[in-house]
DNA sequence: GGTATATTAAACACTTTGGTTAAATGAACT
DNA sequence: AGTTCATTTAACCAAAGTGTTTAATATACC
């Protein structure tokens, strides 16, 4: 349990893998797509200025990175968030909440305002 | 304030940067190192099995990124964690927050008990 | 069966990344 | 002034990333 507050053992591949996926914007569109709910490969790709291979090619990556989940469903590809794996890339960045502790607190009191 | 938690207007291009200066180990290794306390090029270098050239650059990256302020000590170059950049990637993980809520709650308890 | 639709695969071009070694810069020491 | 130390720059290379266009594949519809 927390094994990614724990000093880093090999989960080194998987943060490589998770921040790679989200260092591209039409990666992080398409999670926030799919966050709303599932969606097809051609719908994931409409917003986006580039071809449908291209959009394509991002899903694999964010799948290789665990990050989406492909359901085929007839000839279409339901793809689902797979949010878990972000919770690693968030685990790694709390190590240096103290830098910015206070934007995190207001932060979490916002939050709190939202969520309850 | 909260900018990173409204629709996205550009700071994509931060986030761009910020996600792919974590993508690689050596960088992540660099940002826990110097948050450590200030360090010296060599000192960031002396850990890993690269050339002091190949650090460089990855401190470059971090330093393009917004990550890591240098200073000029000498010949020396002290550089220390600039880490408010994080806040915003931790920011943009947290709309995610509702996928993995037990692990992250778990993980507010966890740190509670440790700061206080 | 034949055709449209959804998606991936293949082949290609181009850029970026991550590494190397060797030379350059520039401060510090004697 | 000459040398050593800390670091970057330059030139180079292989591999990965991002995009294209044109197949191919497989399901759905008539």
């Amino acid at each position: 349990m927390f094994n990614w507050m724990v000093e880093h053992q090999s989960d080194d591949l998987d943060l490589d893998a998770i921040f790679q996926a989200l260092a591209h914007p039409i990666r992080r569109a398409a999670l926030e797509q799919v966050a709303d709910g599932p969606k097809s490969v051609s719908e994931l790709a409409a917003p986006h200025d580039v071809s449908l291979a291209a959009v394509s090619k991002h899903l694999r990556v964010l799948e290789d990175a665990g990050l989406l989940e492909v359901e085929q469903d007839g000839r279409v590809r339901r793809c689902h968030l797979a949010a878990a794996p972000l919770s690693e890339a968030f685990g790694w960045l709390t190590r240096y909440r103290v830098f910015w502790e206070d934007r995190l607190d207001a932060l979490e009191d916002h939050l709190e305002e939202d969520t309850t």
